[in-house]
DNA sequence: GGAAATCCGTTGTATTTACAACAGAATGTG
DNA sequence: CACATTCTGTTGTAAATACAACGGATTTCC
């Protein structure tokens, strides 16, 4: 586990944590490391979960699959990133989506009773990760809330100029990566992919944007 | 303030600390209380927020106008309820949204820092409301992701039955009240009031539910 | 290097939705 | 009670979307 604490204080859950104290608190929160292939299910939709989910090496997808096959993408998970937070609660239900990896995945499971309740002495960091905690999910909400936004318009051209400009100020950038292909794209925003690719070929020739894969350029 | 301590001892916020011990406590978490008349705003776009609100008494909307006045509603807030928490953090941003009153309110605004930090021993239940704290924002959290199935299906009918039949899940009853008017629920729902009109009634001609006003049966 | 699989763009058609405009019902107000 | 306002359902048309099907490009994997 050790090999992953550079990751690790680098994450929000970390965060202010040192890295030499890092280690003590993992035995203390519970934590259990696990690997996950290319496609493999990390979480699935009706599981119960008692843990938080710390994302330390790869990156995984928040999916929902209904009877008929359509395909749901709720968000992406990277590297450092927490996961499972709202549904780690006691009286939170079942999980209603599944999380798979997208990529070679390394995982970490922490007991949610054991890292809400503050142990007595032994972590000094204690309620600083119960802080970070509360802010992550926080910052969790709030890009709920941005990906509500996206999908409530009513076109599909303005879902796609809502997304990518929303990337570009995140990325700092007109130029932007993004963490799907085509028809994952279009299961984010909720459109159909054919549609979506035709729409964004009307975008390049009017000038609007220039993309080739999952690069794109803001013009 | 003290006329609202029923009411606060059943918010998520307070849960499992005793009336008598909430009094004391309210200064401590730099409580300020504020009344707003039907219409009036309580929170605006753009605003910083450092405090964590609740709702004491009365109805709320999140909601948010687009530059040609399209609105989008985000939510709705009934009393005891908490909101504000996701934009309380220290780097949380502008408010993306507005929060209304629909009916005459009351409210409640609590520090951040003060709720956050747990103080040296003057309250006995800090730590219990921060606690309570993660869990209503999980919960939140878990009604955003609600949301986002409703309003990614493709038909405006797979968005009422969706909402509908959670609600009825909800309240517990095939006979549910919703906080919606018909212009606010397609507004809830992203889809064209009179569309959604139509569809509804299709829908009852077809026998799979009955309504009046907001007041709704599923057969 | 070559076969298989995946990804992406394109087109046409059927379906669904948005938009606008209107009328009757219900509600609120003086 | 009369009037104004809001709310809801209805209809027709224009626009946007979903769906299906296909071919070429790219990537993946032996």
């Amino acid at each position: 586990m050790k090999e992953y604490l550079p990751v690790l204080k680098r994450t929000k859950m970390f965060a202010g944590v040192g890295e030499e104290d890092i280690f003590p608190m993992l035995s203390c929160l519970g934590a259990r490391l696990r690997t996950f292939k290319k496609g493999e299910y990390v979480l699935r939709q009706g599981e119960h979960l008692s843990d938080i989910v710390v994302l330390a090496e790869g990156s995984l997808h928040i999916q929902k699959d209904d009877y008929w096959g359509n395909r749901s993408i709720l968000g992406q998970i990277g590297a450092g990133e927490i996961f499972g937070e709202a549904y780690a609660a006691p009286d939170s239900g079942a999980l209603l989506n599944d999380v798979i990896a997208v990529e070679n995945s390394a995982v970490l499971f922490f007991d949610v009773k054991r890292v809400i309740t503050t142990c007595s002495s032994a972590c000094r960091f204690h309620t600083m990760v119960v802080q970070n905690l509360f802010f992550a999910i926080s910052e969790k909400n709030r890009s709920l809330v941005q990906k509500l936004d996206y999908i409530s318009r009513r076109t599909t051209r303005e879902k796609l100029i809502s997304y990518l400009s929303e990337e570009a100020k995140k990325q700092n950038s007109a130029n932007i990566t993004i963490p799907f292909n085509r028809q994952q794209l279009a299961d984010y925003l909720s459109v159909d992919r054919s549609a979506m690719s035709n729409e964004l070929c009307k975008m390049r020739d009017e000038g609007l944007l220039k993309f080739q894969r999952n690069r794109f350029e803001l013009l």
